[in-house]
DNA sequence: ATGTCAATAAATATCGATATTTTTGAAAGG
DNA sequence: CCTTTCAAAAATATCGATATTTATTGACAT
């Protein structure tokens, strides 16, 4: 059974099978940015019909993971240093107030979940589920906002972003630098509460990864 | 000839025509927040398949005007005060953004932009093509950015607001403040290229405004 | 009355075929 | 040699019909 497969049988609907697909296709470069993404084609390797695809690339443009243009299709959306530069200030404009506004309402409840998070991480270091560990240790940072369209927001630059570092891994460097510690700094400032150390400690984060990565995609244009 | 003709006739596919027919019902309050929208009464309503009218609903998503809800179908976004504070906070934050960074790199021309802008919305004061106008002063004073994640994020709150005005126009009391002083302030503020007073101005503009809605949307839940 | 269950009705999701539009590429003209 | 033009090919957009899923209703048991 092929992942395909897979996605349909779990997923209750074609659409959002095809949805879950196409996004991890862009994330991972296996749809290449800027490039044109064809109805037929897609339809099928996903053994589908158009009208789920279409859908579901529709849904896509929500996420600025697609681009559709009137009567002339959909495509990947672009890759440019610009943009980059664009959604690294995005997050840490709108992560730190996240951040802050997580801590400013913490309970013990969301201490817990912060700490579970972080400790699964650390759990799934060298291992295939880092990433999705990784994911929910930031989520969980800006879980306690209680702003759903924060989250969203900030959920889409994060997805953003790994894209960027998808595109930058297919480069030949790798990562040196101690990411863990950064981790546990921005952790233990927000058990803290301190809003304003753990805001600083995440926003460095972001920066020395985004600087980092900004050099590996020197073959970017724009 | 009708609306939706005038609409089909303009736009070049039917899935576009379709997107801001539904968009303009559901930020008049046409299609109330939080309503079930079924596909089979929106077809025949708009006459057209079902499925452009399916895709100009996923496409609305990205907008946070409609919810999907898998299997289930869509709804109008439901609107409470939670959300309306959301807004009002979210926009505050971009928007003191992205308009520090128009100043940094006015220029002549965009500073010509914005004179014509202010102009034209002076203009039409009382005029129907007011909303028109006011949204494009708004945007004006944010372009220069040249930011685009930065600009359709602005543009999708600016419009959720309106979607709040319209609801709050819907009871009885209308605006008595002098909303074009405060205008007046923000763009020579603008001109000046003082950003510290431009975006203290603009601020100030959304709070009253965001204060006074928030009083005719007393009978709102949440 | 109240809750459950099956049958029915309604609505969504999806398919396959067709109409439209854009792209391609080769021939003609400057 | 470069542009323009037009027909063929390819791709998108759309429709109408059908399969699936969810919601409703009313009979029946508690």
């Amino acid at each position: 059974m092929n992942m395909i497969e897979i996605a349909r049988g779990k997923e209750t609907s074609a659409t959002r099978a095809a949805y879950l697909l196409v996004r991890d296709m862009i994330l991972t470069g296996a749809l290449p940015a800027g490039e044109k993404i064809k109805i037929e084609a897609l339809r099928k390797r996903l053994d589908m019909g158009a009208s789920p695809v279409r859908e579901a690339l529709s849904l896509l443009t929500s996420d600025m993971l697609v681009e559709r243009i009137d009567q002339r299709g959909f495509r990947a959306a672009p890759a440019s240093h610009a943009n980059f530069a664009e959604i690294l200030k995005l997050r840490c404009a709108l992560e730190d107030m996240a951040l802050r506004q997580s801590i400013e309402r913490a309970t013990p409840e969301w201490e817990e979940r912060l700490v579970l998070a972080h400790h699964h991480m650390n759990r799934a270091k060298e291992s295939a589920t880092f990433e999705d560990a990784h994911k929910a240790f930031h989520r969980a940072l800006l879980d306690n906002a209680a702003s759903p369209m924060m989250e969203r927001y900030c959920s889409q630059l994060y997805d953003l972003n790994i894209r960027y570092r998808n595109l930058a891994a297919s480069e030949k460097t790798y990562q040196r630098r101690d990411i863990s510690t950064e981790h546990a700094e921005i952790f233990e400032a927000a058990v803290q509460r301190d809003a304003d150390k753990a805001s600083t400690a995440l926003l460095s984060h972001y920066r020395l990864t985004g600087d980092y990565l900004a050099k590996q995609l020197a073959g970017l244009q724009g």
